[in-house]
DNA sequence: ACCTGAACACCGTTCAAGT
DNA sequence: ACCTGAACACCGTTCAAGT
């Protein structure tokens, strides 16, 4: 029964389907599906994402995808990994473990802003695929040189990389939002701000905010959150080492 | 032009629509519309929710819900906001900044896993209404009492925060995919984790998370998250301490 | 082995019409 | 002021049929 669950595209053997040799043809396969969904979702997002909207950009029936994927959930998947494979690792280098987290979160928060798509994607999914995998590998590498206890290296990782997934998240949609509405960040930022500086309810908790954002500093939009992250990544590695010592 | 750039339900005035008088009849109103769209969200999940599906649940045709409302989006954020109205907030009390932020942070990552369907949302939408701006309060509050620097502070709520959303996030949407697949998160877990030890390719990661997932203990899969998520907020919480110093 | 066409059971939203 | 019905332009997916 619980063997009967659906767990992911990757783990059940669909993907291994033998390609026999990779006919040259014209005709479709994974790979060209994959590439043209990823090219889809980039350019349109994946509310507009449709299997039929893939077809045409195929030249092909709505139905002939289906020969090659299951449903739409498994396609984006498959979507979803292809992308993370952007991802430039660390190797068994001699940097400290600072500067190999600082490159995974960096990398992954430029994935998520790239591709805005990904982030319900990789909160849905299991994410076990072949680059996800190389993903995690490398933060399981890199979490054990952090010096910190082995009871709190799951903890570690989950401060380290919720909080960038959470961060890559918003300001993603927030970019993709702007794109959109075909104004620039800063534009819709300013537009946003006295919006909701004129409402009474807002207002207390506006002005308290433009404090803080004033003391951060930043010209524009980018280079404020860049602040933030840069800062934030610093607090957390200074709470790893904080916690170095910790027992319990 | 940037003047006409849709920004949210709340900074329209649609909200505002004069009720004249709570017409006490039987008919619809905002309030019965987003009760019952929080109601369908929490039991059928965001991709199940409909327009039709909620006007056959309010016993009315689809089209009345379009008098109270313009769009689906907007009902979504306006479902947002209420089930952020649950959410405790710390008073003016004596507790310090930490009990502070771990109160906030409990009650934060509780609602994302008991409303899974808000994550996609609070990611997409502004979240300017009336509970997300005392939500926002709260925190800014709580933030200047913790002895960051001002410059730092804003990064400081987002190493928190946006943590505090990734984690919520993911194991909400766990928690649902186990509820809808009709097993226990433990039974799912344990399926999952043989079905990728039985990859080669992926069979040496989860050998070495193996024993980092050892090392934290933990039961059930519920009591092993609870451990990693007190844990990076004491990580943080170290990392705000060390902070509290940064000059730049 | 690969692709098509028609069909089913849905969507969000517009618009003219009813009361 | 509030609600309905029909319609438009879509969805994901099944299934029988073609080559």
């Amino acid at each position: 029964m619980a063997a009967a669950v659906h767990t992911s595209v990757w783990l059940d053997g669909k993907t291994t389907r033998s390609r026999k040799a990779e006919q040259p043809a014209g005709g479709l396969d994974l790979e060209k599906i994959t590439e043209a969904t990823v090219r889809l979702l980039d350019s349109e997002g994946l509310a507009k994402f449709s299997m039929r909207r893939l077809a045409a950009e195929l030249g092909v029936t709505a139905m002939s995808v289906y020969w090659y994927v299951d449903t739409k959930d498994d396609l984006l998947e498959l979507a979803l990994d292809r992308v993370m494979g952007e991802l430039d690792l660390p190797g068994e280098s001699a940097d400290g473990w600072r500067d190999q987290i600082r490159h995974l979160a960096v990398g992954y928060r430029r994935l998520l802003v790239d591709h805005p798509w990904t982030s319900p994607l990789a909160g849905e999914f299991l994410n076990v695929g072949p680059h996800a995998n190389a993903f995690s590998a490398s933060v399981l590498n890199v979490v054990t040189r952090t010096g910190l206890p082995p009871h709190g290296q799951a903890g570690g990782i989950a401060a380290v990389f919720q909080f960038v997934y959470g961060f890559g998240t918003v300001e993603g949609h927030f970019r993709d939002r702007c794109a959109r509405a075909g104004v620039t960040q800063d534009a819709y930022f300013q537009h946003a701000m006295s919006a909701v500086s004129r409402h009474a309810d807002t207002r207390a908790t506006i002005e308290r905010s433009k404090v803080i954002m004033a003391a951060r500093g930043g010209e524009t939009v980018e280079e404020m959150r860049d602040r933030d992250f840069e800062f934030a990544l610093d607090l957390l590695f200074a709470g790893i080492e904080a916690m170095r010592g910790d027992q319990r």
